[in-house]
RNA sequence: GGUCUGGUAGUUCAGUUGGUUAGAAUACAUGCCUGUCACGCAUGGGGUCGCGGGUUCGAGUCCCGUCCAGACCGCCA
């Protein structure tokens, strides 16, 4: 054994004790005629003391040889500690070593290994096995471990199975990229990497399985952000014989438990709010309602007041930001500048102070009355001391540009609080979206969902005003679930393949499994998926996944340390039978 | 594919209007230090200013290109 505990473990109770300690020099202190060792594991820390006089002279001078990160075994007995540290939690004893064992040494590391280090990201990406032995890093670890423990207990008590399903599978050309992977058997064919495992998860539907969840990593060939990995893992689930109503209830069940058990927080009964609204009201399908500036449609009391600005636009549409009356025209200059940044692409903002002694103050007074901004002030709940901003537009690109510029006024205002937590199932989902630039449908969530039952008939006259038994949960603005009841008819997934612009030989080359199945007796069924990175690092109070990713990627999809992806051999590609153009962009 | 920001010592950063030998903190090394815990003190080593080109008497600083990193837009059924 080299350890009969760990760094975390010893208190006053436990001195005199003969102790042997295995772990890590995080730092050294040496005052000449004694010299302290910070010992680190997992668990904590413990000073360690080497004394001219009380411990062994050899032992006294190999303990001067030690640098940081070295490896060591320490025997000794547990003392008290002539001076205490109140800020450790063994802070009131050390262990007065007898004898040292060097088990590995360390160079010097490029970053120092303390709670708060100073190396920068790319630096820690690239030596993650260092910042791993960090204790943030490794705390975020444990809870998204707690996190995945507390998910299978609660499923697993509600009579759901884990159940693995491959990662070889077939590639497809809706939705996201796939990663590809090339077959040594089958020269020219490919595997893909699943996007999601949602045509496997129906199939166990078919197989009866009747409830099945998986805690599982999807592949996506698209751009990263911070909260978006090429690989991640999403909780997937999926039940037989359910409406939407069951599975709102069921996994409003397990994020209330989540909540509750982790954090100890009841979040109570989540509000819903369909598609519609959530765009009506926050400009947005994943709004973060812990604070308010809710929009406000001006369109009938803007227009016609001869400010041309306003007048032909689509949408005139404002909020009312809680007390920032007393903006400088510098800040609101800032603001202007924010918007009109390529990223948001507004083409300007109007404002409107409500001063703290009634009167009023805008950049459009030479068009608008006293009269007229009160009305706007009473429209928008804006109070005394608020101030009132305004955008127009295209509808669809105005309400994207303001709610942007929502949540970041929310940020510097400080109300996105991570300690508070606001979950909302957004519901009613069109089924279709546009596509302008494919000149065709795409499924707004995926071409299983099944349209609400009473619109159906719809789908044949006007597609584009059928909505789905789709929903998102939504936590403090961000999508953390999604999911819907699936189509389980075969003639309605054909029906749905033809309005995607699927022949009835692409469907059925790309998706006949599945259809063949629904021949056979497919009970009713639906699901949802979490992202359990994004939800760990939610409940976590943060918004960026990678700090619970044990070897993320970076910005650029690439692992840093492993430094993947690269090149591979000649030979490897012959083998496959593969050939690479050289700088083949045309 | 695009926009913005950044790249200077092992690390985190400063570097003015283009002007002498490029600095600080920390880390590292050596020595001192009778209770440290962000220990302290002294001394020392450490630089392809991302890379390539240009302007200039002179470039870390200005211009062009390029690579890398981060944030965002597009994209993510």
């Amino acid at each position: 054994m080299l350890r009969t505990t760990n760094c975390g473990a010893l208190r006053l109770s436990e001195v005199g004790q003969k102790v042997t300690l295995s772990g890590w020099v995080q730092k050294t202190r040496n005052k000449g005629f004694m010299l302290w060792v910070d010992l680190r594991d997992r668990y904590g820390i413990t000073q360690i003391i080497f004394d001219e006089e009380r411990s062994p002279r050899r032992v006294f001078k190999e303990a001067q040889q030690l640098g940081r990160e070295y490896v060591i075994q320490i025997e000794g007995e547990v003392i008290e500690r002539e001076s205490k540290n109140p800020n450790m939690k063994t802070g009131g004893i050390e262990i007065l070593a007898n004898r040292l064992t060097l088990l590995n040494p360390s160079s010097t590391p490029p970053f120092t290994i303390e709670d708060d280090t100073d190396g920068g990201e790319e630096l820690r990406m690239q030596y993650r096995y260092l910042d791993l032995r960090r204790t943030p890093v490794q705390d975020s670890l444990i809870f998204r471990h707690r996190v995945a423990l507390a998910v299978r207990n609660y499923l697993s008590g509600e009579g759901f199975i884990e159940i693995e399903t491959p990662y070889l599978i077939k590639s497809t050309p809706e939705g996201a990229r796939d990663f590809v992977v090339p077959s040594r058997m089958h020269k020219g064919e490919f595997y893909a990497l699943p996007q999601s495992p949602q045509t496997f998860k129906q199939l166990l539907m078919v197989g009866g399985m009747d409830k099945y969840f998986q805690i599982v990593k999807c592949f996506r060939d698209e751009d990263l952000r911070s909260d978006r990995q090429p690989e991640f893992t999403q909780i997937d689930c999926e039940l037989a014989f359910v409406e939407q109503e069951d599975i709102l209830n069921q996994f409003e069940g397990l994020t209330q438990h989540l909540i509750q058990s982790l954090l100890g927080e009841d979040v109570g009964v989540f509000p819903r709010m369909t598609y519609d609204e959530a765009i009506r009201r926050y400009g947005n399908d994943k709004p973060d309602i812990r604070f308010g500036m809710e929009f406000t449609e001006l369109n009938s009391m803007a227009q016609g007041k001869g400010f041309g600005v306003f007048d032909s636009q689509e949408l005139v549409v404002g909020i009312a930001v809680p007390e920032a009356a007393e903006y400088t025209r510098k800040q609101i200059d800032a603001l202007i500048d924010w918007v009109k940044r390529p990223q948001i692409g507004a083409l300007g903002l109007v404002w409107v102070k409500c001063n703290a002694d009634g009167s009023f103050k805008s950049s459009v007074d030479k068009f608008f009355s006293t009269e007229d901004l009160k009305a706007w002030a009473s429209e928008t709940s804006a109070q005394a001391g608020d101030l009132i901003l305004v955008m127009a537009g295209e509808a669809q690109s105005t309400r994207r540009q303001l709610s942007a510029l929502r949540m970041e006024l929310a940020e510097r205002l400080g109300l996105r609080d991570p300690k508070v937590f606001a979950p909302l199932w957004i519901t009613d989902f069109p089924l279709l979206e546009w596509d302008e630039e494919s000149q065709r449908f795409h499924a707004m969530h995926h071409p299983f969902t099944a349209p609400k039952p009473e619109e159906a008939d719809l789908l044949a006259t006007d597609p584009k005003k059928v909505k789905a038994n789709a929903y998102d949960l939504v936590l403090n603005g961000n999508e953390i679930g999604g999911g819907s009841i699936r189509i389980h008819n075969a003639e309605l997934q054909q029906k749905m393949f033809d309005l995607l612009g699927f022949s009835p030989e692409e469907a059925q080359a790309q998706f006949g499994f599945l259809m063949d199945a629904f021949q056979y007796g497919a009970p009713p069924h639906g699901g949802i998926a979490f992202g359990l990175d994004r939800l760990v690092a939610i409940l976590a109070g943060k918004e960026t996944i990678r700090d619970y990713i044990a070897f993320p990627k970076n910005n650029s999809g690439r692992d840093l340390m492993i430094d993947a992806p690269t090149a591979i051999d000649p030979l490897q590609l012959d083998e496959l039978g593969l050939n690479i153009q050289p700088n083949s962009s045309e």
